[in-house]
DNA sequence: GCACATTGCTTGACATCCTCAACCATTGAG
DNA sequence: CTCAATGGTTGAGGATGTCAAGCAATGTGC
């Protein structure tokens, strides 16, 4: 993969000057990615006997959540979320927990096996991404802040 | 939308200089942002009766393709395309046709209605994204730069 | 030119995902 | 205390997704 172009230092300083890039054409350019990286953690999860639903939603549970706020993050009905989560406990990677502070919900975690089970997929999917690695370390924070800049609702993560 | 912070000309001259972003970390901003991505995706092609997967399988018509090319540009088993095109087909949004040269092979293409879909939905995404058209010429074509090494795969569409 | 292998597409079976409506238990508002 | 709203689930129905198998067509090798 590592051919032998010099590591540019900084993006500005690239000497033959591409034309500027364009709204449309970085819309497009955006779909091609999200294309690929859906590729790759499928793939990912895949390798667990996952579907890219169960391992997305195993990624967002960095710490218990309701069945609600699973909805949300994952941009679907509340109905669907139920399936996926009988799955996933069907699985023992996950439980529901009731909330002592509300009867009405339900909290999702993580098992040991699903926490192991998310390690393994992300170690997956970052040596699926190795061109993330080999930027350096000025590119890489200069990607992340101009995608802050364009997806300005992606750039908090919840934790 | 759009408060009273002022515009960054290029990010380099951010003052505050950021802690460098990791590999990582990039992968998890890159799985929100094409969480991101979809949800406005999603909403445009909801907007015209159409799933995520009809508008996607649109959109990857800029020219007639075959069954087998649909499949691995989505990443699907081809008996998968054989129902999202009859679908579409059956909303006269595509066409199959023969291919002259091979029997075997199905081509499809859009409709008249089709392309109007299309462009309708990539205008409704367009103005989803707007963050795009918010920055410099200089950053998108930095972002650009970036992402085009970031997924070195993605960097020249297939017209 | 023929036999066999491979390919492209479809069908069928089955699982997963997804929305919508309706329901019940629970909490919130007034 | 009553009513509204919420959280989660069930059920119905459609879309997506994989896998195996089948058929028509093309490719390969002799």
């Amino acid at each position: 993969m590592s051919s032998n172009v010099p590591m540019l230092d900084t993006v500005h300083q690239n000497p033959p000057p591409d034309p500027p890039a364009t709204p449309i054409e970085l819309m497009d350019q955006l779909a091609r990615v999200a294309a690929a990286y859906y590729r790759h953690f499928a793939a990912a999860a895949a390798g667990r006997g996952l579907t890219l639903m169960q391992g997305k939603t195993l990624s967002l549970l960095t710490r218990p959540r309701s069945m609600r706020a699973l909805a949300g993050l994952l941009s679907c009905d509340a109905s669907n979320v139920t399936g996926i989560v009988d799955r996933l406990e069907g699985r023992d990677l996950v439980r529901r927990e009731p909330d002592p502070a509300d009867r009405r919900v339900k909290n999702i975690a993580l098992t040991d096996e699903g926490e192991r089970t998310v390690r393994s997929i992300r170690a997956d999917l970052m040596s699926g991404l190795t061109a993330l690695e080999q930027l350096s370390d000025q590119d890489r924070t200069t990607l992340r802040a101009l995608l802050d800049r364009a997806f300005p609702d992606t750039a908090v993560p919840p934790a």
